[in-house]
DNA sequence: ACCTGAACACCGTTCAAGT
DNA sequence: ACCTGAACACCGTTCAAGT
């Protein structure tokens, strides 16, 4: 398990094998099933997924909604920031554990003090959850390529902002040519962006579901 | 490339495999890299990706920017609900091709009436963007399972339900035991709470940007 | 330039045999 | 109950040979 973390943090995901992850722990390949408890590889990547959502666990959840909501996505991110392939291991359907569960207890106990019915309540965490997973999937776009090189040599970054330097030359991207392509943002950029986006998610949660509070209660 | 999308479709991600798609194009398995112009598999992943941004282009798209998101929005939730393996590509550090460059044009069209500096405009699209795409991947947890059924029939739905119904009655997850575990939601519930989360998205995003219009402005 | 078939170095998993 | 090794049915990709 730690050592399939490991590996996919270091290498990526495709980097975890039967055969790999056997070598790593000095044990023959169908020793791994017996020890890790799996009866597939699907269900070790159920527990890649349910561990680092252990990691996501804020310590003391503040009581009211806002700073909640902030800390848990703050604490989501750096999760996925440091296990990006968790991303990916959603996309596919995983099975949640007890660290899953723990966390959906987590997003519901953030809203809690929410004036709103159960419902809403659990719409409020999921679009927050949901916000944090997109918002990684991106950075992930832009970080990715440039720290941890998996991608073939052949298609570096630098030829595929060359490529769409050419397609902005032929005129037909009017708002991409005045912007210019998305040029590799610093960390610290994209947590300011990261911030701002929730700032915004925030406002308009605070605005539909608390209307008589004013619009830019500090939080 | 058609067929490769129809296989991932139909039959997931998984299936797509060189020797698969020649069988499906009766060919040689080699064949394919000379006929889909490809040097590699990850390139035919990138044209894959590409081809489902086509599908996420707006034919018309709105002047003010609250309807042209709101457009944006739909259409590209639209696109991945019947392409879902697109978000576990996009996981991946997948280049962008022509469609997907025009598609990064259409969500800064479509910020454009904005009154913000470029970057600001820029967060507003990527912002609405991840958050379909994040919303996307958890409709998928509930959606995929019941529909498509690609995973192993040893751990079906039901019995992680059940595992999950265990894991509340220990009484360790109050705020969950009080809703219960997230049910199966109908497709309409599904359709209603993205809108949800998007009207709080735009809502904050209306508030944050254009402080003196009223809060409550009909689209 | 495009297609072919055989081969290479990998996969996950089954199975029969060991302890 | 746990581990083993050989085998099976797959992968993506290389390569040398054909057209």
């Amino acid at each position: 398990m730690a050592a399939a973390i490991r590996v996919a943090d270091a290498e990526g995901l495709a980097a975890v094998s039967v055969r790999r992850l056997a070598i790593e722990l000095d044990a023959r390949p169908m020793s791994i099933y017996s020890y890790a408890r799996i009866e597939s590889k699907e269900e070790l990547f159920d527990l890649m997924v349910d561990e680092v959502c252990a990691e996501m666990l804020v310590p003391d959840l503040p009581d009211p909604w806002r700073p909640a909501l902030r800390a848990v996505a703050t604490r989501t991110r750096a999760a996925l920031l440091a296990h990006p392939w968790w991303v990916e291991l959603i996309g596919r359907n995983v099975l949640l554990g007890p660290h899953g569960t723990r966390y959906q207890e987590q997003l519901l106990a953030a809203v809690r003090t929410l004036d709103a019915d159960p419902k809403t309540k659990q719409a409020v965490g999921v679009t927050v959850e949901t916000y944090v997973v997109g918002q990684i999937t991106f950075a992930l776009d832009e970080q990715g390529s440039a720290e941890t090189e998996h991608r073939s040599t052949t298609r570096s970054r630098q030829a595929v902002s060359q490529y769409q330097r050419d397609l902005i030359a032929t005129g037909e991207f009017p708002q991409l040519s005045s912007v210019g392509p998305p040029e590799p943002s610093s960390a610290a950029d994209r947590d300011r962006y990261f911030n701002l986006g929730l700032d915004w998610l925030l406002a308009g949660i605070g605005a539909s579901l608390e209307p008589d509070a004013g619009p830019h209660r500090a939080d």
